[in-house]
DNA sequence: ACATTAATTATGT
DNA sequence: ACATAATTAATGT
């Protein structure tokens, strides 16, 4: 694999920002990069955690299987980020399965690196607890929503963080930005790919959102905000 | 208020 | 042509 990264790759992103060309260098010296097709597994639960990677372009799906062989997405992380960071959250093994929601471009680390980071690289540590306390933040909500929303207003919860999160804007509204199929938001919110499928529909009609296969855009976010505080 | 089952149609290689 | 996705209606809890 020849690498010659440049280190304008990393300046820009959060847990690197705070750093000299001189240490991203040497960061990025250490790093090992690979692209991966969509829908291709990057790790999966239960591994051990030898590496921690940072998502260069593309999106990771966070999942995890019922003792059924049932997928459950806990999450989607959109390019720029860390993942895959078990030692942040005092783990030995990956908790969930990372799997590629799109074409992606990876780079990755030996977690024997981890303390180095967290010590020596000035702002990498508070950046990589906002993040884990962004996710777990994201997960408690969702945890609510679970227990307490029916599953329009859970579909619609879902929507609304995809485009806040991984949105493109296009005319006429936000388009979640990789592959995604009823069967995936059922996977997001506990219900089934009819039920989203009937949602949809509905909404489409109302001009809420619009959709192809693997493709939703949102045209009017308003209205779904709505939707998901509504109490039917 | 939702899941399940099943039949049918659409869409992408 | 074949597999995967999406829709729709009917029936069940």
């Amino acid at each position: 694999m020849p690498h010659k990264l440049d280190e304008s790759l990393l300046i820009s992103l959060p847990p690197f920002s705070k750093l000299e060309r001189s240490q991203i260098r040497e960061i990025l010296d250490q790093s090992a990069a690979r692209r991966y097709e969509a829908d291709q597994s990057v790790f999966s639960e239960g591994d051990t955690a030898d590496r921690f990677f940072m998502l260069l372009d593309g999106y990771i799906r966070v999942i995890r299987l019922t003792p059924e062989g049932e997928q459950v997405i806990s999450l989607h992380i959109p390019s720029g980020q860390l993942f895959g960071i078990a030692k942040a959250i005092g783990r030995e093994s990956y908790p969930a399965t990372a799997m590629t929601a799109a074409e992606s471009i990876v780079l990755s680390w030996p977690t024997r690196l981890w303390d180095d980071f967290l010590g020596k690289y000035d702002g990498f540590a508070t950046e990589t607890y906002k993040t884990v306390g962004a996710r777990v933040g994201e997960m408690n909500n969702r945890i609510m929503e679970m227990a307490t929303l029916h599953v329009e207003q859970r579909v619609a919860n879902a929507l609304l963080r995809l485009i806040n999160q991984t949105g493109r804007k296009i005319d006429g509204g936000i388009e979640i930005d990789f592959p995604i199929t009823r069967q995936n938001i059922s996977e997001m919110t506990g219900t089934t790919l009819h039920t989203v499928s009937r949602l949809l529909s509905a909404w489409q009609k109302q001009g809420i959102v619009e959709s192809q296969r693997k493709r939703i855009m949102v045209r009017d976010a308003h209205r779904l905000v709505e939707l998901s505080q509504a109490g039917h």
